[in-house]
DNA sequence: TATAAGCTTAGAGTTAGCTCTAAGGTCAAC
DNA sequence: GTTGACCTTAGAGCTAACTCTAAGCTTATA
């Protein structure tokens, strides 16, 4: 049975983040002592680094939540359910992606037309650009 | 001269957050009618339309204020001012695409590994990859 | 002249995921 | 027995960029 700093120290998770997952019913202390010190059983620690393992791929939380209802559980759903949450997390990316590398390329244009120098900025074709708004739209969503 | 829902016509902003930009010293209308209703004049307008266009590249409000400040007085200005706030966005964006390339590569690894199929995820090997951890990890930051 | 559309302000709410604080109780070591 | 590290809670604060609300003027149209 680990205490909390254990638990963060063994998961790279933060005592906080651990709380604060907590409280979003993530995971969970199976015991807890007299004084209400919570201490995690091997399920526990487990399961805490499932979360930890998800949440660095990019899952959000939520995502996270449906995983680990699927995970308590795993006779009573398929395979489809996890690659849905994981097709649609793998769209997102792509999605983020393309939004991404038009702002590079965009960037990239720009430092080209550029001369960087420690001219004034009166002919700065990149001001030029941003004034004629000559440029690719490439947000949809910050 | 333009109201503000005009401006919000001309440059694709709403209303609200035209005053949102307003109050933190993006832009500005010249004049007020007796009212208190705002009027923006042509100076007002390509300055609205310079913000709009910096931010569809993907610049902060906080690179915008920087920018607005070379644009106002250029002449006080270097190209290097420019193309230093250029490239740092361009590393930032850079960052995240590694980040978001990993995260894409490791969902994919994870979709090919597993049927998809109505079989029950007691052997899904999304999940098990998810428990053992063997997954690349991906995140420094969102 | 009445109604509706549009304008004003200050300020609260939203999203996601933490991160920190205050005030206090617990525990192990010296 | 006292220091100091660690634990508890509720709740506030942070970031970024909006987005919305309420309450009340103003203006244009019919």
């Amino acid at each position: 049975m680990l205490k909390i700093s254990e638990l963060a120290a063994k998961t790279g998770l933060s005592t906080h983040t651990i709380r604060f997952y907590e409280k979003h019913g993530l995971i969970n202390a199976s015991e807890r002592s007299e004084a209400g010190y919570r201490y995690y059983d091997d399920v526990d620690i487990r399961r805490a680094q499932f979360v930890k393992t998800a949440r660095n791929i990019g899952f959000s939380l939520d995502d996270i939540s449906q995983l680990l209802s699927i995970r308590v559980d795993k006779t009573s759903h398929s395979c489809q359910e996890v690659t849905d949450i994981t097709q649609y997390k793998l769209d997102e990316v792509n999605a983020r992606l393309v939004e991404l590398q038009s702002m590079q390329n965009t960037l990239e244009i720009l430092l080209e037309s550029c001369c960087g120098g420690p001219e004034n900025a009166t002919h700065c074709s990149i001001m030029d650009a941003l004034e004629a708004g000559d440029v690719k739209s490439t947000r949809s969503a910050a």
